[in-house]
DNA sequence: TCGGTAATGGACCGAATCGTCAATAACGGG
DNA sequence: CCCGTTATTGACGATTCGGTCCATTACCGA
């Protein structure tokens, strides 16, 4: 009935979140979006409405698909738990060691520019980290129905303190810290568990 | 022999500090700055040379000043030093807490926003961190000098752990994480750093 | 085949951007 | 008392900003 739109919707907002992503919000121009996207400044506008909405459109999906990659990665049964939790902290420094060019992570460049001003978009990072903390818990707790973790330990508080760690790491690589440094943070962090008895057994997968 | 400048120097550059702390290095306009300080631009621009250089100036007195904060808190006789180290935890925990409109800090929003790009921020912060790092280090040797912390425990990979901790907490206070929670956080991680001996005695100065 | 509907592309708008410049003003050494 | 040196002011320029508008185009149901 009307005429067909002749872009992809998502590959466009992929290049919009690229933009975003490395030259931040107020740094970003329609216009380098429009170049980038190849689309008219016309289509832009009418696809997405504004600079703001096309923002948090992006920084949405950004933030579901961290949330979810987390969340299925942190998933399964009990006695692989503590082995998941502990590989999902080492790979996210190894991840962050090995992003080279500091590029960092779009939830917290967004956040660090946006959420003092932008409700939305602090209702959207603190979303997205709950939704960690609640996965990092539920892996948590399963490590201790498992006998891997101190079942003494409150796993809420445990989850949240790993959730410090890991967002820590990330702005400790965008400083520039040193990659194998970023990697003993993770080690010493699993290090730091509490695990079941008094004698902590060997941590499965080390260094 | 010439005219004397006619504004305090510092306070200008308190001035462009608050405006460059809130809206970021992009957001902020030299007009803006114009206006926030009384200067014109031409003053502006003769004696600071830009924009750029303007907030180098800025972040790198920022630096400093939390660096020697930090260096500051941390020095004392040994058998306080695990004290310190723990109310200095606290205390920052109370800090981002005590933020209700989540401003946040300079060096975590300056960093996320230029670093990719601007190796000269990226050198900076990075030594701001290596500073704050080093002297939670000796505190941390400290410590175990005096039979508060493990000796055992590797005090570099220690301190860089907790400064992890001390950043993410910042990252989780600017996604309007709750007060109390960043504060739980605090007092886990203190929980979980390694005293001597296999007993954890009672940590000093708890919730 | 024709008309209603929506997408397209880019000219266009006013405001804001960073930075410059020239006229003017204030000081102190000679 | 004057002159060299530097600070001050704000108008100005060239460019870029977010956003609008409209003539044109492409589709599809009737």
């Amino acid at each position: 009935m009307a005429r067909p739109r002749e872009f992809d919707e998502e590959a466009v907002l992929e290049r919009a979140r690229e933009q975003f992503w490395t030259t931040g919000y107020a740094g970003t121009s329609m216009d380098a979006i429009a170049a980038a996207t190849g689309l008219g400044k016309g289509s832009l506008y009418g696809a997405f409405g504004g600079k703001r909405q096309l923002f948090l459109r992006v920084f949405d999906a950004y933030c579901a698909r961290i949330a979810d990659a987390v969340a299925d990665g942190l998933t399964g049964p009990d006695d692989g738990a503590f082995i998941r939790l502990c590989a999902h902290i080492r790979a996210a420094a190894a991840g962050i060691a090995a992003d080279g060019l500091h590029r960092g992570c779009l939830l917290a460049k967004g956040t660090a520019e946006l959420s003092e001003h932008d409700p939305d978009v602090t209702v959207r990072s603190r979303r997205t980290l709950e939704r960690i903390a609640t996965a990092l818990a539920e892996e948590i707790r399963a490590a201790q129905r498992h006998g891997d973790l101190d079942p003494a330990a409150d796993a809420d508080e445990l989850s949240t303190l790993v959730l410090a760690v890991l967002r820590g790491m990330e702005a400790l690589g965008k400083a520039g810290m040193d990659g194998d440094r970023l990697e003993r943070v993770a080690e010493t962090a699993i290090g730091l568990l509490p695990r079941t008895g008094q004698a902590s057994q060997a941590v499965p997968a080390g260094r």
